[in-house]
DNA sequence: ACAATTATGAAAATGAATTGCAATTTCATA
DNA sequence: TATGAAATTGCAATTCATTTTCATAATTGT
């Protein structure tokens, strides 16, 4: 089964789990921001929805998002700004981000090193990490180049 | 002269060079600001004025940090929150932070590793980054003695 | 002191997140 | 297939911090 047929599965199952019922809207939803499997804001989201489904309110959207991460399918982050953004969580590794600050491409990277002198860090302050964010941001490849434009 | 003092004279040149008058008001909130020398939220540093201050109003405090952020003394962050931290920027070295999920406590550090190898990430991605922010959450020293409480 | 300009306080506006509620839909069971 | 309890939806209303407006007060140069 392909990465997405295990998210859809996984929400399926959280469904069943938690007495929830299907519902077309949602499913649309909770698809087209897995299939795309980038970054939204609740507000983006809606929109490109909205383009294909009308009929759907961002009421649905918000609600869908809030439950995708609740089933840990997606994560909120508040990148410096005062709007939320919803990403799609891999089950693989954490990544961390490359945020470019004139075309607000996101980037997304690991890095081994990183994660492990982070623990150091906490170590040192008797600290017990439950999560962490590291975020760069600056210019990306292809706005360095029209920096003076 | 101080650190303190040296913060209140580079404001003082913001004034002069920006054409801003001097205010008693707004001179007693940077003053606390800058010898609290640790985060506030626009509502905690209100707060605190208003025990000693109570004719200062939240507007004041509130333009005194934006102006404070404008001319360097200040950063604005925003901790995963729904609200603005603001933080003293001290001219030397940047700072990341440990944030404690249960008591809030905000903890800083530098590591010079980690700066170097996130410079080494965005060389790989050719990435320009003009900022960062590093934060690890989870439980500080005292809140995970009583973890269980 | 006068004029010009900035600072202040209180209230209103803004904007995103969230919720309440009535109408609608789902789904297990009869 | 019909029913009813429970979930979903859309819209409007609310919340809450941030930001702006505007009338009044304070500051500064002349």
């Amino acid at each position: 089964m392909n990465k997405h047929g295990e998210a859809i599965a996984q929400f399926t199952k959280h469904k069943s789990t938690h007495g929830l019922k299907s519902s077309d809207k949602r499913s649309f939803v909770v698809d087209h921001f897995i299939q795309a499997d980038r970054h939204f804001t609740v507000e983006e989201l809606y929109f490109e929805v909205k383009k294909l489904r009308p009929e759907i309110s961002y009421s649905t959207v918000y609600r869908a998002l809030k439950l995708l991460a609740k089933c840990g399918l997606a994560s909120e982050s508040m990148f410096g700004e005062a709007v939320s953004r919803y990403e799609p969580v891999h089950s693989s590794a954490h990544h961390d981000h490359l945020i470019c600050n004139r075309c607000g491409r996101i980037i997304e990277f690991e890095n081994d090193k990183i994660e492990k002198l982070q623990k150091d860090v906490a170590r040192n302050y008797d600290f017990l990490v439950s999560a962490h964010r590291l975020e760069l941001y600056g210019l990306c490849k292809k706005c360095r180049r029209k920096k003076n434009r």
